[in-house]
DNA sequence: ATTTTGACGACGT
DNA sequence: GACGTCGCCAAAA
């Protein structure tokens, strides 16, 4: 909708469109976006993510390992882990354990 | 305009 | 299989 002013509002729309329960990868939403590479574009575009006028679900969005890279963004140091725990999501030392169950991709059903 | 960065990923050792 | 290095690419300083 509107203008996408960059890679970032691109990758917002995405993020926001992780089903609940379900978590992704930096390098999903990049591959899904044509920028495969650019990976890490997407954990910064979440780093903006902060000011954005919508709720950008940034604590669905992990590392290809299922591991908790950003939890420090998250202000407190369990807040991310607590986030997808009170979602279904099993995390323990900043490990999503069941990531292959809750793994998600864009644009695909479920 | 150039330089630095950065919540990654894949490959090499 | 743990650790190290390179590569990608776009935005902020």
């Amino acid at each position: 909708m509107d203008d996408k002013q960059g890679f970032f509002q691109r990758v917002y729309e995405v993020v926001m469109q992780i089903p609940y329960g379900r978590v992704t990868s930096y390098g999903a939403i990049a591959e899904y976006l044509g920028s495969k590479g650019s990976a890490r574009m997407v954990g910064w575009a979440m780093n903006g993510s902060h000011h954005q006028p919508d709720n950008i679900p940034a604590h669905r969005v992990v590392n290809r390992n299922g591991l908790l890279t950003g939890k420090f963004h998250f202000g407190g140091k369990d807040v991310m882990k607590q986030l997808l725990e009170s979602e279904g999501i099993y995390v323990e030392d900043n490990r999503i354990t069941n990531f292959n169950e809750v793994f998600w991709h864009p644009q695909e059903p479920g």
